[in-house]
DNA sequence: CGATCCCGCCACATT
DNA sequence: AATGTGGCGGGATCG
């Protein structure tokens, strides 16, 4: 109602702002126009009393949609966005007229009509939730404000909530690019791991203490020289404050968004208090916290719950505790992810935005040029920009990952009652990684390349669990399967393992090429197995893929999964805390998930794969990254395979690469250990070059090339979009990477691949290379890569340092955590290989392997 | 009066 | 320097 009045109200109201000018809106997708047709009205300026209400009419008058919804909802709830409405809108405008003119004052317009929740809610209200994958839309920040009549400051609040979930990505300037929630579930997924490594332990005490946050202890991270990770994680955290240095923004509204998702999703009750979320949030300094600080926090979790409560995926209610009555938010979306869900990336999951926009690197908070860098090194390939012109991202990047995450005590939150629910006794599963395939082009991000060094770290550690879950997802795959024997195999089974193996295989399988990314959709797809295709991300089906989140199992999955993991799991509870630090990798968690799906896709791909080849749905995906794939391998013995899978993996096995083409003459070497961090990350990373690989057994790199294309032939290089697509993950492209990363081994156990490596700046040699040869160091960074250094070593292992990625890494860092978990006593065994720094990775490889109870001995 | 959270200043980043 | 982003917190409203 009093909408209405507004509309009177704002010819009136003197504009400040105002703005509106609709000239450039352009639009953006064909889509888009149709749904909105009305784009405004012009106007600006006015003589509005009150500075947004004309806006605001104009806005109304604009689209329908706001307006229905408007009148209609009163705040929260949900809405879906319908149609309807029309029609009724002019009645209104006749309507307010009249009656209110005047009154300007009295009715003013609420400060409900205004709060961002409904906001948001017209925002929804004007994209689909399932667009049709083929096309984009695009959202153009200046029009969409006009319409809504908002400022822009307003938009921004929302789309960084949305862009935290992958329902859009920002494409450039101005521009975001209308995702819908295709992804959403396995946003979601990769989130609820994400969680459960940073604040799962947390959980599961729960109970116990509310808020007892011990303090993780201090992050470790010594080991970690370098990079990444430690400082992520780290210091990540300061929030804020001090600016300094690290770009304060990193954290931001979308980190916390995520964070506050993931504490949902590992919360066993599913509802989470705002005072706890925000002490989580806080970090460190807790105890110190000033009220000040805790008091922006919690304003800043409104502006989020505003947004996710339109989302209709939280809604607020209240849980008494002891004290008394506190506000609270309960999960009401989606809380199991099956598996796989989708993984498809075929479409652009997430991990496009990942990627593409910030998240991808992330790195070090500091070093903001990082993003630059990664840039280049990723984009080599033109894809990559031409979109957009001014891509947005580069310099987001990193945040993410900063401040990663301290974890936290989160504990609290659950226990309490809460005046609504009870509580569900869910849960969650745990991990498995998520698959996350990335893919897409849409957005084009050209970062993608940073997630993935994270990756192989978590990935192992969680994956297997599930059995479930697999999400594989990915695409990735197969091909190559067979590399050697068993090998493959295993890595459908576990992630781990996986890694390596698979990460050629895609290498090579993608080398194919990909399609062009672009390419239509449909076509393309067709088989999976044919499918070299890969990269085209989503060839079809539309919405296909993940299967909407709503539709899909949620629960009922879940309890599944839980059961299984065990293993891997997490849980442990408190070691962890401290024991890694998990510096790293704990917070990065956001960015994880970006990174997941690059990395991811590669890894645990294999997993995907058999997963999916059950399904049915996937198929589409599966095809695209599958091409490859051998379904056979999928087997299923999941588990147990995977197990002596691992075991073989880890053996010394190293893959070697040759050069290819993109590369000149890069060749690598994985260790197939650790490699899957490598590996995963080349392939994520660079799109574009395919190369050969090859596997080797331990000693003789030369002989066996396996598979690969040889020829990489990317033409087109889909690298931008196609990086990660399946088909991308496919080809290495090492454009970026290569020079970033160093590939490199290092004799030893390397550690890190992921992890620790990650130096924190693609420039710089990566000092962590800890064990890297120095000399690849350069070269490789160079771009050129020799390849020939490489070989040199022996064992090694890879690890791609990329420069810009390398801020990545801390990603990995995750994995540490994961490591943390694994930690297990023993796992030092081997001398060589753990070190300390690496320990990390390693170590988790380790003791997965112990879990597995690997033999494996070293390399060499 | 506490819970919400709009508003918009202003710092930082990108053009 | 202009413009895009978005942290942040005062203080107005709501309940």
């Amino acid at each position: 109602e009093n909408i209405f009045d507004r509309s009177r109200m704002a010819p009136k109201t003197p504009i400040k702002n105002e703005p509106v000018d609709l000239s450039k809106q352009k639009g953006c997708t064909p889509e888009r126009n149709a749904i909105t047709p009305v784009k405004l009205v012009d106007r600006p300026q006015p003589d509005p009393w009150t500075p947004t209400a004309n806006l605001k009419m104009l806005i109304s008058a604009a689209s329908p949609d706001m307006r229905d919804r408007e009148k209609k909802k009163e705040l929260f709830r949900p809405i879906e966005n319908s149609e309807q409405s029309d029609t009724p809108d002019l009645s209104q405008y006749d309507m307010a007229e009249d009656s209110t003119v005047d009154e300007f004052e009295k009715q003013r317009p609420s400060r409900k009509q205004k709060s961002l929740g409904l906001l948001c809610q017209k925002f929804l209200a004007r994209y689909p939730s399932y667009p049709l994958s083929t096309e984009k839309t695009t959202i153009s920040l200046d029009e969409v404000a006009s319409i809504l009549g908002v400022e822009r400051r307003r938009i921004y609040d929302i789309v960084n909530v949305l862009e935290s979930l992958h329902l859009v990505s920002r494409v450039a300037k101005n521009q975001y690019c209308w995702h819908g929630r295709h992804n959403l579930t396995q946003t979601l997924r990769t989130l609820q791991e994400a969680g459960e490594l940073q604040y799962g332990e947390l959980m599961l005490l729960q109970h116990k203490e509310q808020d007892l946050e011990y303090k993780f202890g201090e992050r470790k991270k010594d080991t970690i020289p370098d990079s990444q990770d430690g400082p992520l994680l780290d210091l990540s955290e300061p929030d804020c404050t001090s600016a300094s240095a690290n770009s304060r923004k990193d954290k931001s509204l979308r980190i916390m968004s995520q964070k506050f998702v993931m504490l949902f999703l590992v919360s066993k009750t599913k509802i989470v208090t705002l005072d706890i979320a925000a002490k989580i949030l806080i970090e460190e300094t807790q105890d110190t916290v000033d009220h000040s600080k805790f008091k922006t926090k919690v304003r800043r979790l409104y502006d989020i719950a505003n947004v996710l409560t339109s989302l209709s995926l939280i809604k607020k209610v209240h849980v008494t505790e002891e004290r008394g009555r506190k506000p609270a938010f309960k999960w009401i979306g989606p809380v199991e992810f099956p598996g796989k869900t989708d993984e498809p990336r075929g479409h652009s999951p997430m991990s496009d935005l990942l990627p593409g926009t910030q998240r991808g690197a992330s790195a070090t908070g500091k070093q903001r040029f990082t993003r630059h860098a990664s840039f280049n090194g990723a984009q080599p390939c033109e894809g990559a920009k031409r979109k957009v012109s001014s891509e947005p991202s580069s310099p987001r990047q990193e945040r993410q990952d900063e401040y990663c995450s301290k974890m936290i005590n989160l504990t609290a939150v659950c226990r309490q009652e809460i005046e609504e629910d009870t509580r569900n006794p869910s849960i969650k599963s745990p991990l498995s990684l998520l698959p996350v395939p990335g893919d897409s082009d849409f957005c084009v991000n050209p970062l993608p390349q940073a997630a993935f060094p994270v990756v192989q770290a978590d990935v192992p550690s969680l994956s297997l669990p599930n059995g479930v879950s697999s999400q594989a997802l990915h695409p990735c795959v197969p091909a190559a399967s067979k590399t050697e024997n068993g090998k493959p195999a295993l890595l459908s089974n576990q992630p781990f393992l996986c890694f390596p193996s698979s990460s050629l295989f895609m290498l090579c399988g993608g080398l194919q090429e990909n399609t062009p990314p672009g390419m239509g959709a449909a076509g393309k797809g067709s088989t999976d197995a044919a499918g070299p295709s890969c990269g085209s991300r989503r060839s079809a089906s539309p919405s296909t893929p993940t299967g909407h989140d709503e539709p899909p199992a949620k629960k009922p999955s879940v309890e599944q999964s839980d059961v299984p993991l065990s293993l891997v799991v997490p849980k442990k509870p408190f070691e962890t805390p401290k024991a890694e630090s998990t510096p790293g990798s704990g917070c990065t968690s956001a960015e994880n998930l970006e990174a997941f799906p690059l990395d991811l896709a590669s890894p645990v791909a294999p997993e995907a794969a058999d997963k999916e080849s059950t399904k049915p749905l996937d198929s589409q995906e599966q095809e695209k990254w599958s091409q490859n794939k051998d379904p056979d391998e999928p087997s299923l013995g999941k588990e147990h395979l995977s197990k002596e899978n691992a075991n073989q993996l880890f053996l010394p096995q190293y893959l070697y690469v040759q050069p290819a083409a993109g590369l000149s003459s890069f060749n690598f070497l994985l260790s197939a250990n650790q490699a899957p961090g490598a590996v995963s990350l080349a392939a994520s990373q660079l799109p574009s070059l395919s190369v050969p690989c090859v596997v080797v057994p331990s000693a003789a790199l030369a002989s066996f090339p396996l598979v690969c294309s040889p020829t990489v032939t990317s033409p087109l290089s889909p690298a931008p979009e196609g990086s990660f697509s399946a088909a991308s993950s496919v080809n290495f492209s090492v454009p970026g990477l290569a020079p970033a990363a160093p590939v490199l081994i290092g004799p030893t156990a390397v550690v890190a691949p992921g992890v620790p490596a990650a130096p924190p700046e693609p420039q710089q040699p990566p000092a962590p290379a800890l064990h890297l040869s120095p000399a690849l160091a350069g070269p490789c960074g160079a771009l050129k890569l020799d390849s020939p250094v490489c070989l040199g070593h022996p064992v090694t292992l890879l690890k791609l340092q990329q420069p810009s990625s390398a801020p990545l890494t801390p990603k990995s860092i995750r994995p540490a955590r994961h490591e943390a978990f694994f930690k297990t006593p023993g796992s030092l065994g081997d001398p060589v290989t753990w070190k300390k720094n690496e320990g990390n990775q390693t170590r988790s490889v380790s003791s997965v392997q112990r879990r597995l109870e690997i033999s494996s001995t070293s390399p060499d």
